[in-house]
Formats: C-alpha cells, sequence, structure tokens
DNA sequence: TTCCGACAGTGGGGTCGCAAT
DNA sequence: ATTGCGACCCCACTATCGGAA
C-alpha cells in the first residue's frame, strides 16, 4: 500500500467531525488492507508508530524539504526506514538521524509530509486514535467492538489484536487471554469533586488512599517476576526491592496491581519527585535504592493460581488479595454502604491526608476489572487549592486554538512589588473564555515575538491547583502542580493577588 | 428530547540519560 | 562538566458525538 492513500484516509478523517464517518473511514481502509502491510497500517492510522520512540523531535523535523511531485512511498517501505533511524545509537548518531529524516522527507509529498511529521511528533489530530481504530477494526472484520476492546485490553496493544482479527476473523479474538507475564492495560480512575459525590454515584463502595507515586503491576510465575509502568513498559530492572518483595508472598503464580512509593523514616510519604526520580534512575540502580527505597503497595489482584479474576466484582477480588497480600502492602481502606453513610468516608479522606498522601479513590464493589478510561467505577478524589494569580504573559494556542491566546502564565506578588513567575497552564478554558481573554490581553500588551505576548500584570484570574513542587524554572523556587484556570477575577486588583509568601506558608512541607 | 459516557485535543512540570558542545 | 532534548512519569479540563434514558 502506498502511504499516499494512508495520508489521504487520515485526511478525510480528520476533515469529518462525525465520529461515525470516521470510523466508516478506518474499516473501508482496513478492509482494503494487505495482511503484510496490517502491522502498520493499523497503528499509523490509530496516529502511533510501531517503533515507539525514535529519538527525532521537533528540532530535526522541522527544517524545512522539499517535497516530491509524485507518491513513491510505499507504508513498509517507510516502516523499515523508521526501524533503521530508531537503531542509530552511538557518537554522531544525532547528524544520522536527521539526515535520514531528510531523505525520508525529500521522497515524501506535501500531503505525505504532513502525515509523517503527525504521526513521528504524536500529533496526527485526526480526531481518532486508538478507540475509534478499535471501532472501524470491528466493523471491517464484523467482530463485535466490545470483544475487540476486551482482547487489545488483554493484549495490552492495539496492533496484535488487528493482524489476528484482519488475518483469521472475529474468532482469532479468543486467543487473548490473561496471562501471566504478559501485561495488560490497567483500570483507570475518573475524577469526582467530593467523597459524597462518589458515593453517591457508586452506591456500596470500598475508599481506599490514593498514593503519589508510580503505577506498577507485578507478575510473578515461579521465580520469575516482572513490573509493569502504566503504559506497560518493563521496569523490572529498575526495582530490585519490589521483585523480593513480589517473592515473599505465598501464591507461586499472580498478577498484582498498585503503586510503588517511598517512605521516609517516619513513614511518612516522600514527594511524588523523589519517587519519580527513583524509578526512573537504571544507571546505579543499587545506589538508587540505598537512597531511596521504593515500597509496593497493592490495590488489586487480577489473576492468582491460573484463575483468571478481571470478572469478579471488586469486593471478590479483594477478598483474594487480602488472601494473598499482607496488611502493610495493601493499601488502606474504609468501607461503605452506601449514600448515606458517608461520614466514614469523609474521616477516611481526612486520615488518610493527614497522613500525608494527595487523596482517596472511591470503588465500587461491584465492579470487574476494565481498561481503558471506559466506565466510571474508580472515582479519584483529592483537595483543590485555589490562588489569585496575574498573567502575566500568554502564548498563541495550536491545533484547535491556532489565533487564541491559550497558554498563560502566572505570577504572584514577591515582597518587593514585582511578580515571580509560578508555572504556565492552559487548562480549564472554555471556548468563549479562549475568545475574551485574547481580546482582553491584547489590550494589555506590551510586546509579541510571534510566540508569546508578554503583558502588562494587571489582569487577577482564579486558579486551581494540586499542590507545590520543586522547581529549578522557577524564580521562588517552587511551581503549581496541574494549575488549571477556574474563572477571571476582574473585581480584583493586582494588588490584591497572593503573594509568594503566602503560598509557601500554605504549603510547609515544600522545602525550597 | 435531554442527559451523560466516551473520546480526542491541548498542553503543564520534573527527572533521567544520551549525545553534543 | 554542562547543555539540549527526547522519553516517560504524573496529570485536568472542555468540546463534541452519539447512544441511553
Amino acid at each position: 500500500m502506498l502511504l499516499t492513500r494512508l495520508a489521504e484516509v487520515s485526511r478525510e478523517v480528520a476533515a469529518t467531525a462525525a465520529r461515525s464517518r470516521k470510523t466508516a473511514l478506518l474499516a473501508e481502509l482496513f478492509r482494503e488492507t494487505d495482511p503484510d502491510d496490517v502491522p502498520v497500517v493499523i497503528p499509523y492510522l490509530a496516529g502511533r508508530l510501531p517503533q515507539g520512540r525514535l529519538g527525532v523531535g521537533w528540532k530535526v523535523l522541522s527544517r524545512p524539504v522539499t517535497p516530491a511531485a509524485e507518491p513513491s512511498l510505499t507504508v513498509r517501505g517507510v516502516d523499515a526506514r523508521l526501524t533503521e533511524l530508531g537503531r542509530v545509537s552511538g557518537p554522531g548518531s544525532q547528524a544520522e538521524r536527521a539526515r535520514i529524516v531528510g531523505e525520508l522527507m525529500g521522497a515524501a509529498t506535501a500531503d505525505e509530509q504532513r502525515f509523517l511529521l503527525g504521526l513521528i511528533t504524536g500529533e496526527v489530530r485526526q480526531g481518532a486514535l486508538d478507540a475509534v481504530a478499535v471501532e472501524g477494526l470491528a466493523q471491517a472484520t464484523g467482530a463485535d467492538p466490545a470483544a475487540v476492546r476486551r482482547a487489545v485490553m488483554l493484549a495490552g496493544s492495539l496492533q496484535t489484536v488487528a493482524e489476528a482479527l484482519l488475518a483469521d476473523g472475529p474468532a482469532a479474538l479468543d486467543r487473548f487471554r490473561l496471562t501471566v507475564g504478559r501485561p495488560v492495560l490497567p483500570m483507570l480512575a475518573h475524577t469526582a469533586s467530593s467523597v459524597a459525590e462518589a458515593v453517591q454515584k457508586l452506591g456500596g463502595c470500598a475508599v481506599e488512599e490514593k498514593l503519589d507515586g508510580i503505577r506498577v503491576q507485578v507478575h510473578r510465575d515461579g521465580d520469575t517476576v516482572r513490573i509493569f509502568t502504566r503504559t506497560l513498559d518493563d521496569i523490572t530492572d529498575r526495582l530490585p526491592e519490589v521483585t523480593s518483595a513480589a517473592r515473599e508472598l505465598r501464591g507461586d503464580r499472580f498478577i498484582l496491581d498498585g503503586e510503588v512509593i517511598s517512605f521516609d523514616g517516619d513513614g511518612r510519604p516522600r514527594s511524588f519527585q523523589e519517587t519519580a526520580g527513583r524509578v526512573g534512575s537504571r544507571t546505579d540502580v543499587a545506589k538508587a535504592a540505598r537512597e531511596v527505597p521504593v515500597s509496593p503497595v497493592f490495590f488489586d489482584v487480577l489473576s492468582v493460581d491460573g484463575h483468571d479474576l478481571l470478572d469478579l466484582p471488586f469486593a471478590d477480588r479483594h477478598a483474594e488479595l487480602a488472601r494473598l497480600v499482607p496488611e502493610p502492602m495493601r493499601v488502606r481502606r474504609a468501607l461503605v454502604s452506601g449514600p448515606d453513610d458517608t461520614t466514614a468516608a469523609e474521616e477516611f479522606l481526612a486520615a488518610t491526608l493527614a497522613r500525608g498522601h494527595e487523596g482517596v479513590v472511591v470503588k465500587a464493589l461491584d465492579a470487574p476489572y476494565s481498561a481503558g478510561r471506559r466506565g466510571a467505577s474508580w472515582l479519584k478524589v483529592k483537595p483543590v487549592h485555589t490562588l489569585d494569580l496575574v498573567v502575566l504573559a500568554a502564548e498563541w494556542g495550536h491545533g484547535r486554538r491556532t489565533g487564541r491566546l491559550s497558554n498563560l502564565h502566572l505570577g504572584a506578588r514577591d515582597t518587593d512589588g514585582t511578580f515571580a513567575m509560578l508555572g504556565k497552564t492552559f487548562k480549564g478554558m472554555t471556548d468563549a473564555m479562549l475568545e475574551w481573554q485574547t481580546a482582553r490581553l491584547k489590550e494589555l500588551e506590551v510586546s509579541d515575538d510571534g510566540w508569546v505576548v508578554t503583558v502588562r500584570p494587571e489582569l487577577v484570574v482564579e486558579i486551581a491547583y494540586d499542590g507545590l513542587q520543586r522547581s529549578t524554572r522557577y524564580p521562588a523556587g517552587v511551581t503549581l502542580r496541574f494549575a488549571r484556570v477556574v474563572r477571571y477575577r476582574e473585581d480584583k486588583r493586582p494588588e490584591e493577588a497572593d503573594t509568594v509568601e503566602t503560598l509557601l506558608a500554605a504549603h510547609p512541607e515544600v522545602q525550597r
């Protein structure tokens, strides 16, 4: 298959708003795909590269290359070149990668260049990624979409399911079963604004502490232990103490779901930054493990001794978990019978926060384990802080925000009357707010370099955030975690904005 | 007819590790 | 040694489609 055909379909998909039409377009292409092209066509149309990391970013890709007049690239040819590209390493590799990219782009038409650029940078922007590709795949093969989704969850990848499905039809889906040693996509939580709201939605539920660490899926088969992240990367080699802990459990074959986190000498959780830095360390794991030891804390079990537990209600899975994993290695929890019983949940949240954790996850006791964002039987609740800050500048948006000022630079008042930048945010804005802030900030403009519009620090905005973290980037030595806009405060003058001093006082746990 | 679940888009900060300077 | 940059951790929120209620 020619790449130009994919570029064409991608353009058509991007041009239609209707999800049903997007699905139909993808299904049509999947039907005409040669089996040998499937391993490439499927991920490409889901907006992903089969190679994953390539070591090429915007710096290399932004160099303009004269496009070819006629399409000649084949899908498999491009894939082979990109595989080659990903294998380049050692001294001079950056230049070599740039050379290969230039060559590839030179052989591509303008249309193909756009498509390749989107693929490599991960910004396909066609309004259809994995989930819509799954629908298209189901439609192309006559398979049940739910069965395809489940197979993708079990395989941990769309690509392998697509290959099997397009080669052998819907019957191939039965081949995908939960297997110890092969990671499955993890179940994720949605957000609720209060435990009362969460309990109201879920009825009988467990309220569990939410630890601010790294999500892990731990597989053990006899002496073999494998540890996977949320995105199914294998990080076994970085976490020897988790491997040891898994080996000490009484079961012989199991899959556990949990969080890895570091505690200090008093049993208080260390900051996310410390835990994440430890888990990210690969070069001297022994040293990292001595300095920042981590502990696994489990909250679910997917398989035990050959029994697939995915479809059991959470209450039953937890009973198995409690049999397998001793209490200190499980998250703390409280049981709530229903909406009339929120006091216990509120108290548990308060106690969890007092122990230094970030919040709770409320989980329906009758829900099976299901991956992806589908379903809302897990609801996280975290406290939200707010501040009144001053807009110092704003950046021009991209994609659907092109032509609107989007990413705000936020400042708090400093002791000398100036404003110290604390971070940026693009979150929480409605289209109307984007429109309004673009006009308002243009009135306050001091300069515009085409990327950042600097403004007089006069506009006050209420910002919600999850907490403070240390920063080497910003002058106050701290930055906001997950900052988002709540509303503009035109009733407030910049002199009434919050100060760096009060912010730091509100978060004594953060040492600069 | 209205409501709501699911999805994609729009990016944020930090840390690590590799390659280049 | 330091700097640049890509990968991968954590993540919130809005707009929109389309099926459920």
